[in-house]
DNA sequence: ACGACCTATGAATCCCTGT
DNA sequence: AACAGGGATTCATAGGTCG
């Protein structure tokens, strides 16, 4: 299995993708959810509103957290048509949000050509409580396909998923546990190349390696862009040393 | 407890309640204008059913399905509008929808006047595979306030919900568990009113009466009136044996 | 190996204060 | 008055420690 990881701006490195080259788009985006006026959502950085305050972690921050909602949508728009012109015929997308956004995110995934195929919850069992209410307690995978299903795969995915965030070892914010991921990328028929717009740590291309699928990924900061390649460069190695040993 | 079912339109029933005189309203509305049954629903062209009102494709080839979409809309609009006149200051509203219609139902909330406070997925596990996909195995449960939730109730309730649809003694088509009616009731406080303005075989009134909250209900249908009626008529007798046995 | 116990944390939310 | 920023709050769950 391969990789390419590109340093730089997502809708910039996506114009430059060859078409016809996916085979599965998987990402999370920054949400800029946060809060429900454009002040509150442009008055902190991401790492303020998804940390604790007063926690200890010693995570970077990550930019692209500052749009309003017309000017976000717009932008997933431009992007999935980026992603979408460079995906072949019955490619799936899947798309992370919140609550808030996944409207937005079903709205954009639309307008950029994508036929919506549902909305997979995703359940974070240890979540806060809200006081006199309803906790929040899910993040939405709004997913669609360019055409239509490959009908003739035999393949049966799952509805929902129930796991809670990496806590240890976790070296990005809203890092993803990379057994659902393993199960995303199973989407992407083996073999083919899987493309996330969004590495961030670079949990998508790890699952994508794992489970035989190439990987594209694009990362704005050093930083992650960085850890992400560590990653993925540790993942290839240690699948040689799985492929030399006799046991796992 | 007590409790009223109004045998008619809801639109035209909800106009007659007095303000202030309901503190929370549930219901699960039919998902388009026309029909209740998934028969019903995917008769209807694949483009159309996967149009969100609001997105670009309003503007799209298929204008009487997009009035279709867009009437659901403002007949959502206009029922949250008067269920939100006629509710206190403090009062949750819960929607049902399937994926197809959550971005439409959390706009219909929000053009009502309420301010939409999260999307609780219900996890049905006993749902059919989809070959070459992921299975859709989730409802929503779009939800709002009017005002702010009242901080000061000692209340805290999960964030999402796992159960099959009754199987046996299932008397509608949409049925929705009791066990998951008698949490969403608790966000009334307790001696208040439950509205539900669909309230089809009646599982939310008898899931208030159990949790000591008073039921108004509205059913166009004889058919399931009748069956309501029964089913909450069963309900107060059953506590009445209830209150009048020593044991459970 | 395993259970009982303990501690830290969460893509949060609300409210108060200072500008 | 509107907005930016900081701090307190809440409990189920994960993960570690200690017998």
């Amino acid at each position: 299995m391969t990789y390419t990881l590109h340093r730089g701006d997502a809708l910039t490195v996506l114009k430059t993708l060859p078409a016809e080259s996916i085979h599965a788009v998987i990402t999370d985006p920054p949400y800029n959810s946060g809060g429900r006026t454009s002040s509150d959502r442009t008055s902190r950085t991401a790492r303020a509103k998804y940390v604790t305050s007063g926690s200890a972690h010693d995570l970077a921050n990550f930019p692209g957290e500052n749009r309003d909602q017309r000017s976000y949508r717009a932008w997933l728009t431009e992007l999935l048509t980026e992603s979408y012109r460079a995906a072949v015929e019955h490619t799936v997308a899947m798309v992370f949000s919140d609550w808030r956004q996944e409207p937005t995110t079903s709205d954009a995934l639309q307008m950029a050509g994508w036929t919506w195929s549902g909305t997979i919850p995703w359940i974070k069992p240890a979540s806060r409580p809200r006081k006199g209410g309803f906790k929040q307690a899910a993040e939405f995978i709004t997913w669609g396909v360019k055409g239509t299903l490959d009908h003739s795969r035999d393949l049966y995915l799952p509805g929902h998923f129930i796991a809670s965030q990496p806590r240890k070892d976790r070296v990005h914010i809203t890092q993803k546990p990379v057994e659902i991921m393993q199960q995303l990328v199973r989407i992407c028929p083996a073999g083919g190349t899987v493309l996330d717009p969004f590495t961030g740590s670079g949990s998508t291309g790890v699952a994508a390696l794992r489970e035989g699928r190439h990987f594209v990924g694009v990362e704005l900061s050093d930083h992650y862009a960085a850890v992400a390649e560590r990653r993925l460069q540790a993942e290839l190695t240690q699948d040689d040393f799985v492929l030399a040993g006799p046991e796992e």
